[in-house]
DNA sequence: TATTTGCAAACGAACGTTCATTCGTTTTGT
DNA sequence: ACAAAACGAATGAACGTTCGTTTGCAAATA
């Protein structure tokens, strides 16, 4: 009766998951590939999660409150668009790196959910989307951005963080910070008059 | 015994297959939704080809030549850095809409390729990747672009491109050569010092 | 007639998941 | 304090299904 267990466990078999999603993609990873990388035979999983997607579904839900929660901080700051693109813009690059694993199964797998989470997620991505929208717009208005298709700039703001969690270790030899940094002002610039 | 067999049904399955592996990924993607989508029965796709993996095979080293011969067009014109890195992005987005779903998979699903292909594979992109990174440092080296990482610059070059196989659709309201425009006119801006 | 194309049937392998059972460790009743 | 009961965690075996692919044969095409 009591739902309450040890999450020890349960989270690094998520972990795990999340590694093996984005090194060979949800389909492409079997229970008993999952199994092998905690050390367990696949029926073992069943004690700690009810079902496959159920761990794609985690993965997917917590980023998105992560993105959310990121989103309502910044538009409570009372502060031009910029700061609140830079703000945004970091968040996307740190996430990135701190956690690789779990952003690539956010940004990648979310498709292999099944309904009626497929929708909920869209919906969220939707929200969020049109949220870093309407920032965007402002900037045009007030003239500290160039006008531009705001669609066109949005998507090319989210895409161009996908490559750091593909690519990025960190030390070799650029640090988080650095990237961090240097990705942040690449991006600002290209948004700038 | 002879190898060479009308094309047509073999194109028709190859761009169907695209279009799955892109939706669905390609260990989603089952032969017999494949079949269905050219109306045939899943035995029946191997009187026109030889494996699911030579279908993934086919539309990844297609595209890798693509690109190849783009770079070497690029090289052998005599340009700025700032004109051949536009010329590489143009062919980029380009491509991106023209065949979105055969970049798909070009960019996407490549991993599931099998050695020794998976291996020819990624040596054939990172020959591609360091080409374009002597450009950016050439035009570093001129002034043409500021001065960063040209890891950074580069991937993050390439990555900005992703969104537009996933979103772009013609005419909703921009047109290819909007978006070809608007795109490459905004990451360049990224680059200048 | 010879070759190409399509299909039903079947193949072994792998899939996600369930089940009965086992083995320690806690929790409970007395 | 001690036995009984309950529980968490792990397992091998098996389930039904789907996977990619092969085979043998009929229909169409040349």
């Amino acid at each position: 009766m009591p739902q309450i267990r040890k999450p020890e466990k349960k989270e690094q078999i998520k972990e795990a998951a999340a590694r093996l999603f984005r090194d060979k993609g949800y389909s492409a990873t079997s229970m008993r590939d999952l199994a092998e990388a905690v050390s367990l035979k696949a029926s073992s999983l069943y004690n700690h999660i009810s079902s496959k997607e159920e761990i794609l579904r985690e993965i997917c839900f917590e980023n998105a409150h992560r993105f959310r929660s990121g989103m309502e901080e910044v538009e409570q700051a009372q502060s031009t668009a910029m700061a609140k693109v830079e703000a945004l813009l970091r968040l996307h690059v740190r996430t990135a790196m701190e956690d690789a694993t779990s952003v690539t199964a956010f940004n990648d797998e979310w498709r292999h959910l099944n309904e009626p989470f497929l929708s909920e997620f869209k919906s969220l991505r939707r929200d969020y989307e049109q949220r870093f929208r309407l920032i965007l717009l402002a900037g045009m208005e007030e003239g500290e951005f160039r006008q531009m298709d705001p669609n066109i700039a949005l998507y090319t703001l989210f895409s161009s963080v996908r490559w750091v969690y593909d690519w990025f270790q960190p030390g070799r030899p650029l640090t988080a910070a650095n990237v961090e940094d240097e990705l942040t002002a690449f991006i600002l610039q290209a948004l700038r008059p």
